[in-house]
This record gives C-alpha cells, sequence and structure tokens, in this order.
DNA sequence: GCCGTTTTCGGCCCGACTGTTTTCAGTCG
C-alpha cells in the first residue's frame, strides 16, 4: 500500500492539497515491482519498475510535477508506460494496474518473498500449493509440518525456515550501522591488518568508502604475501566475536558490535578489478558493465574481458579498470548511478570539495547551552584544526531542557564573546546563535538582538509533526526572515532513528536561493542533514551551503568530514561551500541586513 | 518496461552459492 503521510485521498475536502511526494510515487513503484514479480512477469519489467523507484527517490524536484508538465519522460528510465501510471496516482491516488494486481496476489506475500533464500518464485508456490499469503501463514505451516509436501523443499530448506522466522519476528531485517561507528570498526580493522607483516594492500570498499549514511557490512580488499596468515591475524582481532570462515582466499566474521565483516585477500594483478567491484554502488556498477557490453567488453570482480582479442584484462588498480573503458577515475562518493559514468566520459566530473578546503565553522554549542567546552576551549580546538574563524551559536530562549539562552544572558554573552575575540590573534570568533523557527516560522529572540549579532542560524526544535503544508511555509518564513542567515538542519532527520519531518524541501531551497539565505549541511554523523540528494538540488538552484559541525564538544568539530563526504556525494565543488572562503568574503555572500 | 554511435525490435551485467539435483533454478551481492 501506498503511505499516506501528508496526503489526503478525496482531495476535494481542502482548498489546496499536498502534493504528491517522490517518495509516494517510489513506494507504488516498488510495490508494483514487487506485484509484478510475483505475478511471474518477465525480469527486465520488474527491473523496470525498481530502476524507476531509485530515479524517482534520488530526484530532487517534484517527479509529480514533472508528470504534470510533460516532462517526466526526461528522467532516465521513465517512459510513456510509467508517465501514465504517475499521472493516475497524482489524480486518483492509486494505479489501476496495482489494484487488479491486489486482488490477485496477497499483498502478504511480499513480506514472505523478502526472506533470506526466498525470492519470487518460492514464495509464489507456496500461495499456489498450500494457500501461504502471509508471514503469519508461513509460520503455522512449518508448525504443522505442510512444507514437506512441497517438492524442492527439503529437511534443510524447513530448518533454514525456522531459524530464519525465529530471527525475524526479534529484530526484522537486518539493521544497519551508522557511517561513524562503522568506520570507527574499518579504521581500526584496517590500521592493524596493514601493520601485519604479511600484508600489502589493504583497503576498505563497499558502501563504507563511498562514505554513504550507514552500512550493512565491511568488505575489506587485500594482498598479502601470506593470505591464510592475514586472514587469522583478522579472525584474532580484539575488536572480532565470531570467526564464520577463513583460509587462503580470506576470512568472513562478526564484530561485538554485530557488524560482519568480509576479508578478501586477492592476486596484486587483480585488486584494482576487485576493489572497484566491491566500492560498488550496484547501480554504478550494472550501468558501467552495460556500457562496456556497448564496446564489446565484459566486466567483473576478476578482469575486463575483450571480446576482439578474447582476452581478459586483469587490473591492479582502480585507474586501469576505468582507463579500459576510457574514463577518467571516478571517486567513490560519485559511484552511486547517479550521471558520474556520462559526466567522465565528458570529462565533467566536478573537483569535488575536500575537508581542507573548509575555512570556517558557523555552528557551534558552549556550556552556555547543551555545549560541553568552553568557548575558550572551543576556540582553541578549532585553531588546531586550521580554521580561521568559528562561530558560537548556542541554543535560544525556548529551547528548554533547562538549556535555553534568555535575551538578557544572550546580550551578557555578546560581550563576553566579543572580548574574547579581542584577544585572540589571527583568529575570528563569532557571537552567534541557533535560533528556533517556532511554529508560526518566526525566530524565538526579537529582531533587535538578532541584529546586534555577527551570525544566526534557525532551525526547527519542536512541533515535528505539522502537515506538509504548514511545516514548508513555516521553514520558508525563517527563509525570508531578513535577520537569519541560514537554516540548519532542514529536514531534522535523525539517520536510522527519525524520519525526517514532512516538509517541501524544493519550495525552502527556491525560497532560500531567492533570499540569499545559506542552506547548512549539518555535518553530525547522525544527521547530515542536507542529505546528498538535496544538497545537489539545492546547490544547482544557486543556494549557498554551508558545512556546518554543530559541534557540543571539541572534539565533535571533527564531523565536519561527514558533512564533507555528503557535499562530496552531492557533486559540490569548495566554490559551491561558503564556508571555504575567509570570512571577509563570505560576508559578501550574505543578505543584506 | 525502457531504449538506440549497428537496432523502433530485440536486446537488457556478472559470477558465486545453495539445495536438491544427475544438469539446474533460484537467490544473492
Amino acid at each position: 500500500m501506498i503511505p499516506q503521510t501528508g496526503r489526503t485521498i478525496g482531495r476535494v475536502a481542502y482548498g489546496t492539497v499536498a502534493d504528491l511526494t517522490n517518495a509516494q510515487i517510489a513506494d507504488a513503484f516498488e510495490e508494483l515491482a514487487d506485484l509484478y514479480e510475483l505475478d511471474g512477469a518477465v525480469q527486465y519489467r520488474v527491473i523496470a519498475y525498481r530502476n524507476a523507484a531509485r530515479t524517482v527517490r534520488d530526484t530532487s524536484v517534484s517527479v509529480a510535477a514533472l508528470a504534470r508538465n510533460g516532462k517526466i519522460t526526461d528522467l532516465p528510465g521513465i517512459g510513456k508506460t510509467l508517465e501514465e501510471k504517475v499521472l493516475a496516482l497524482d489524480e486518483s491516488g492509486d494505479i489501476p494496474s496495482a489494484v487488479k494486481l491486489r486482488a490477485k496476489i496477497p499483498v502478504g506475500l511480499i513480506s514472505v518473498m523478502r526472506l533470506p533464500g526466498f525470492g519470487p518464485k518460492r514464495a509464489k508456490r507456496l500461495y499456489d500449493e498450500i494457500g501461504v499469503d502471509s508471514l503469519d501463514a508461513l509460520r503455522a505451516a512449518v508448525e504443522a509440518g505442510r512444507l514437506r509436501e512441497l517438492r524442492g523443499f527439503g529437511a534443510k530448506a524447513e530448518e533454514n525456515l525456522r531459524k530464519v522466522l525465529a530471527e525475524h519476528s526479534e529484530d526484522g531485517p537486518a539493521q544497519r550501522v551508522v557511517l561513524s561507528r562503522a568506520l570507527a570498526a574499518a579504521e581500526e580493522i584496517v590500521t592493524a591488518l596493514r601493520a601485519h607483516p604479511a600484508a600489502d594492500r589493504v583497503e576498505a570498499a563497499g558502501s563504507l568508502r563511498r562514505w554513504a549514511d550507514s552500512v550493512k557490512d565491511l568488505d575489506i580488499i587485500a594482498t598479502a604475501s601470506d593470505p591464510v596468515a592475514l586472514s587469522r591475524a583478522l579472525a584474532e582481532l580484539e575488536i572480532v566475536e565470531t570467526v564464520h570462515q577463513t583460509g587462503d582466499a580470506g576470512a568472513r566474521v562478526s564484530t561485538h558490535a554485530g557488524m560482519k565483516v568480509d576479508l578478501k585477500v586477492v592476486e596484486p594483478d587483480q585488486f584494482g578489478n576487485v576493489l572497484q567491484h566491491f566500492t560498488g554502488a550496484k547501480a554504478h556498477n550494472v550501468a558501467l558493465r552495460e556500457q562496456a557490453v556497448r564496446r564489446g567488453m565484459h566486466v567483473s570482480e576478476y578482469g575486463i574481458l575483450d571480446d576482439a582479442t578474447g582476452e581478459t584484462l586483469r587490473c591492479a588498480t582502480e585507474e586501469e579498470v576505468y582507463s579500459a573503458l576510457g574514463l577518467p577515475w571516478i571517486p567513490p562518493e560519485l559511484r552511486e548511478g547517479r550521471g558520474e559514468l556520462e559526466a567522465a566520459a565528458l570529462g565533467k566530473l566536478p573537483d569535488l570539495i575536500e575537508l581542507d578546503d573548509l575555512r570556517g565553522d558557523l555552528h557551534s554549542h558552549t556550556t552556555t547551552s547543551d555545549g560541553k567546552q568552553t568557548a575558550e576551549e572551543m576556540v582553541a580546538a578549532a585553531q588546531e584544526r586550521g580554521l580561521d574563524y568559528l562561530a558560537i551559536t548556542d541554543h535560544s530562549a525556548t529551547h528548554g531542557f533547562g538549556d535555553h539562552v534568555t535575551e538578557d544572558h544572550l546580550r551578557e554573552r555578546i560581550e563576553e564573546i566579543r572580548a574574547l575575540n579581542e584577544r585572540l590573534d589571527g583568529f575570528t570568533l563569532l557571537i552567534g546563535t541557533e535560533t528556533n523557527i517556532l511554529p508560526d516560522g518566526s525566530p524565538d529572540y526579537s529582531d533587535a538582538v538578532l541584529a546586534e549579532l555577527d551570525w544566526v542560524i534557525a532551525s526547527v526544535h519542536t512541533s515535528f509533526n505539522m502537515t506538509r503544508e504548514n511545516m514548508t511555509a513555516r521553514i520558508v518564513a525563517a527563509a525570508e526572515h531578513p535577520l537569519i542567515d541560514a537554516i540548519g538542519h532542514p529536514t531534522g532527520r535523525k539517520i536510522s532513528k527519525r524520519p525526517p519531518y514532512d516538509v517541501d524541501l524544493e519550495k525552502v531551497i527556491e525560497a532560500a536561493a531567492k533570499a540569499g539565505t545559506m542552506i547548512e549541511i549539518n555535518a553530525s554523523p547522525n544527521r547530515r542533514d542536507l542529505n546528498d540528494v538535496h544538497a545537489r538540488a539545492a546547490a544547482e538552484a544557486g543556494v549557498r551551503i554551508l558545512i556546518n559541525s554543530d559541534a557540543h564538544s571539541t572534539d565533535e568539530l571533527d564531523n565536519r568530514r561527514y558533512g564533507v563526504a555528503t557535499a562530496r556525494r552531492a557533486w559540490l565543488t569548495a566554490d559551491h561551500v561558503a564556508n571555504t572562503r575567509t570570512w571577509k568574503q563570505l560576508q559578501k555572500l550574505r543578505k543584506s541586513r
């Protein structure tokens, strides 16, 4: 079913109506893909729906609006048929073919299909032959020993299923680990393996290397003079809880935190192929291989087979892999299947921003609100990290939790910070605030006190459950406020913990671009908000992006690396990001106050 | 269902593993 958050079926009841969101369209396509797959449709039709769902999810403008304007078929993988379905969904709230399929295939079968070891074929047979139409029905069938009636289901299958069903009821599908936690484990493991005498090259691959928001497991690719010794070294690390297997091709283990780690030890002359293969993402690799086939070549983790010569090219480096396909090396952060191959072929890959490009940080907290350290300590830490300026932006009057800062207190603080700044040499300390955006869109300080500050960020910290229209109007109003320089963590999401509040970011971006308000990529690894897709859209719309640590302690200034990673995944260059400039230069980019 | 530096029709990425099978379909990454 299509989730209906923020949208009204039978839309006449309201004067204005929330737009059909991209997530809702993508969900509808995914449901159709699942149902068609269970119905036994040709695999390529199913793949077409899945690809379209991904494209829609990665699109930063309203896909429903594109459909209404006749532009939706400009999106890759969306043709006439899918255009019709989006229009039907937009107009009637559902898709006729989905209605038909739901009448034919029980929706509960989708969760059966998702079970590990199951797929559309097995799920459908369970339904056709013994009437299993949900997970509960499957449980009952296993208990009753009915699975053995089926050809192709042996004792082993039944045993595996019992195990899977037991795990499934406990914590649902395998949970992903937020990148910062995975990275800490990866750095520990990679450092230890590199130090081992048998090791030659050791690199973490996978979504971790692409700096994704979260990762499922850890892939490590290595070359070694003694593969067995290196595999054993991994198995013996303190961080490892369980060893699943180890041998001359590598090892598979789990950490105490429950993360699976897969070490693959490969031949040095294939290291580039394997590293490329396991860095992914899937969409990138599929597109790369399709492109290769058109040139008469076949790419796999073992090499590149050339039809013309019948020979397989083995590559020691990733550069050789891409070069053999006529492409420059592509930074891992871009390998998501979002147009990077086309850009690479045209020599138009962006010159991505790096951590050292950042000159200042414009969002940080001290003990005045909920930070752990003083302004003096934060300044010292910022200087150690090579920054030239830092804004102290403690929480505001309505923050609550006993951490609020009254206007009077803030006025005292302005004096203190200005005095401290006077004593600093070659460093600029700014006094600012992270003012709450109240439900009506106004900041929770008076304009008079905001005007006294060097810098104002505005964020939402309360009333998350507003309607999409109201939340959008609220944040747009803040973006249009003459004294607000930037919007902080614009969607409020917490990765793997809390979904974003319902807001039409396209409208916020439009308003920010028009008003000259900057938008932050909050670099906290639990936020990374704006995300990569939205940050790319904002930059393309002409919004100046900030990468801010939101540090609540000195060590959290290092979180900027996650913000830079998100910016790189958004194709941003140093020029897109305002705080790559000196404070003096940045001030020229601000709206006039 | 989409798409076009051979194509508007006939293709559509690659290889390993698993379980049950005797040559392979289904699933997974």
